[in-house]
DNA sequence: AGCTGCGATACCCCCACGGTATCGACGCCC
DNA sequence: GGGCGTCGATACCGTGGGGGTATCGCAGCT
């Protein structure tokens, strides 16, 4: 009886991200009429009215957004069986690899310790290293992209991962040299977002597009500190951003900034033997 | 392109469990010809061999485990979606309300303390609780049967769960009065699983059926503590059973046992305030 | 009133899903 | 080794439902 297909789950979420059957059924690719029927079908099946429709467009109801919470959650577990799936087939070909993902510009020198390390162990396999915009990393570990990620708590949410905790650290704000602050030894964060004319940059989203905001847009981490150098733009990082740090941006330690924990997580039911020998040598590290 | 539908994942899970088209085609209520096209369909898709077929039955390869797997929690994860949106449905009628789920015959009184307190708080919800098996809770809060959940690590799996620690306790074993052992004050693990006649009884699955063993089937409580006074059955229990035990069945402490993690667990993503108000409420008890 | 944008309805078509019949391959047993 | 049973694949067919186009009903706005 039960039985919801995950099309109907597909236009559902395409019509409660829009507010509008039109533009979800050009989203879609489809016309409005059918997608208007399924979605009345899909109401009916669960026995809930999920939008409120006007002549004006649509609004959520309560159960609706219920449904969209959990429906994108289930999509992306669906899209997950199917690309582990269709990795493991390639594997079967070639030589079996996991995927391990992390920030872009974060704890390289973590990252170069850990695959070395993991490259001793024995029966090691192959690490394809991605990097990715910031708070990327989860998604991509949760629609099955990859195996393993390098996360960055507070700053990237944990929900549903299971992880093992690496280090932690304070911040530093990053600041051109000769700017006013950098005589200090140490700043509160209340100081550092009000500097004028030094906003926070702005990353690009998982579909390549930027938010709306006053920081100019940035895509890796050279152009973030020929900014920064410029007096164009501030950051705060974890101490570890200092390693590498040219000689025209100086760090500053931000002393109530919340403490970064590194950790390294992967999806749960994960029983991928790489994934547990990467994890283990990590945290030996 | 992608386009895996859940109609696919139900097969292809029902002939990886069955290892048989023609089982699998009558538990799914429908013919077997159908049932090969529609996984030869997806193998096509995904671009992947799932199964080796030989005219003896079926046998599942490497990208196969992954994706019966994978598959399964996908499955649970829409049943989850489906689930959810109907009880906010009726709770849009009726009053709202919070399922909690916890293995029957634990911590009763930790339930009891935990109700009361809730209750008191400013706009509380009805709080509907339900005892079940052990190993049970997670999948119900998985498949979204409940909302909330008390688990005992190690032994229930908080894979893939968000939790919050409440209490940590030693382990006794529960023994009929007057056996010799009930003579010592302490005893190790190793001396308990091996008392003759006193096997450890087994619990019904899921599906209401039991696994082969030694031990005597029970189904709840009551009849446990009966056959452990009379001497047919023995088992290793949290310190706080000690609480409601009959005068004839004794605890002795075991030293060497696991320490067992009383947590209440809920799924990811859950942004219900009833939910994490319970919680706040678990963790101040 | 007329126009515009929205979702619902009416009607039609076609494919994909499911059913029946049958085949081909393999193991078993007398 | 030949007959038989088992199991999955193939061939063929009918139907239902998912998707299309055309149109309606309704509400704001000018």
């Amino acid at each position: 009886m039960a039985a919801v297909e995950t099309r109907e789950l597909r236009y559902f979420v395409a019509v409660a991200e829009e507010l509008n059957f039109g533009r979800a059924a050009q989203r879609l690719g489809m016309a409005q009429p059918p997608l208007s029927r399924s979605i009345a079908q899909l109401e009916r099946r669960l026995g809930a009215t999920l939008l409120e429709r006007t002549s004006r467009g649509v609004t959520l109801t309560g159960p609706g957004e219920v449904l969209l919470e959990e429906a994108r959650v289930a999509l992306e577990a669906v899209a997950a069986a199917e690309r582990r799936t269709r990795r493991a087939a390639e594997a079967a070909d070639h030589k079996p690899a996991v995927v391990l993902v992390s920030k872009a510009g974060a704890s390289t020198e973590l990252i170069a310790k850990l695959l070395d390390a993991y490259a001793a162990e024995p029966d090691s396999v192959a690490v394809d290293v991605q990097l990715c915009g910031p708070g990327q990393q989860a998604r991509l570990l949760r629609d099955g992209h990859a195996d393993v990620a390098l996360l960055h708590a507070p700053y990237d949410s944990l929900a549903g991962l299971e992880y093992e905790v690496l280090t932690t650290e304070g911040q530093v704000v990053l600041l051109p040299a000769g700017h006013p602050l950098t005589g200090r030894t140490e700043l509160r964060s209340e100081e550092v977002s009000d500097v004028p004319g030094l906003p926070q940059p702005r990353w690009p989203q998982a579909d390549g597009s930027y938010l709306e905001g006053p920081g100019p847009e940035v895509r890796d981490h050279a152009q973030l500190h020929g900014l920064i150098a410029l007096g164009r733009a501030s950051v705060i990082a974890p101490e570890s951003a200092r390693a590498n740090l040219r000689s025209d941006v100086v760090a500053i330690p931000v002393v109530d900034a919340p403490q970064v924990t590194t950790v390294i997580a992967w999806p749960p039911h994960s029983r991928s033997k790489a994934v547990a020998d990467l994890v283990r040598t990590a945290t030996r590290l």
